[in-house]
DNA sequence: TTGCTTCTACGACGTTTGTCGTATATATTT
DNA sequence: AAATATATACGACAAACGTCGTAGAAGCAA
């Protein structure tokens, strides 16, 4: 594998990701519309936000006319792995089902989300063998 | 309920935090010492930052003659809980299944532990009824 | 054409984070 | 007692974060 770049989104940059995964490739303007349902920020502020996620590395942007569409670089599970496997050795000394154990336990899943999680662990344990 | 302090810990209170937790009511000295041996940082950076933890409330402090000795004062689990549920609705949109299935299908967990998951998601089936 | 709107670029600024250095008081050692 | 070691307190500082304001180009409307 590369030697990756370890650009972890911070918080602010997190909620405009998570706009461009849902939205997909969108202009300033419209993330920082939906932006403004969740907070209130100014179209600046957004602008420059992803100026430097693009410097980051965390977007791409083609033009458009003169109005630039950005789209999230790196996908959706592959941020949120990166941010688990933080939380998890930051805070769980590295154990995956401690951290498991938690969220379910504080957590109401439905009948149906905890039927797949069962299955999930019964492949796992498949491989195990 | 009380209108609680929000305080999360930084990344580098969180070390701190698990050392406290493992080693119990501890000097800055022995923090130091110990942090030490995960990454290089000065004796005055961890008193700062211990000085600055004690303003935010996160540890608490006695007096053993000049030396102060000190406690974390939210326990683990909550705290644990506390950046979950930041993560999960940051990154998962609240799912909590989502986020279970992302950190067991990634990191590797022994058959006993699965088996806890199971037990866990057993009873958890049965408040459904 | 003259103005309003809508872009991008860029600089500035207050906060937070993480890091130390220095000053000063108190023990400990020689 | 003098020198050394160890504590706390406090100030400084660079980098990252999040926030905007302003400038200037490009397009649209009167």
């Amino acid at each position: 594998m590369m030697a990756e770049k370890k650009n972890k989104p911070t918080e602010a940059e997190l909620d405009i990701l998570t706009i461009l995964w849902e939205q997909g490739p969108s202009s300033v303007r419209i993330v920082n519309v939906k932006l403004n349902k969740m907070r209130s920020v100014g179209y600046t502020t957004t602008l420059k936000q992803l100026q430097i996620m693009h410097e980051k590395g965390l977007v791409s942007r083609v033009n458009d006319g003169r109005t630039h569409i950005y789209t999230a670089e790196r996908g959706k599970e592959e941020t949120q792995k990166q941010l688990l496997d933080r939380l998890l050795e930051a805070a769980f000394g590295g154990s995956a089902s401690k951290l498991v154990m938690q969220v379910l336990g504080n957590h109401k899943s439905s009948r149906k989300e905890l039927e797949e999680i069962k299955k999930l662990i019964q492949k796992l344990e498949e491989d195990h063998s």
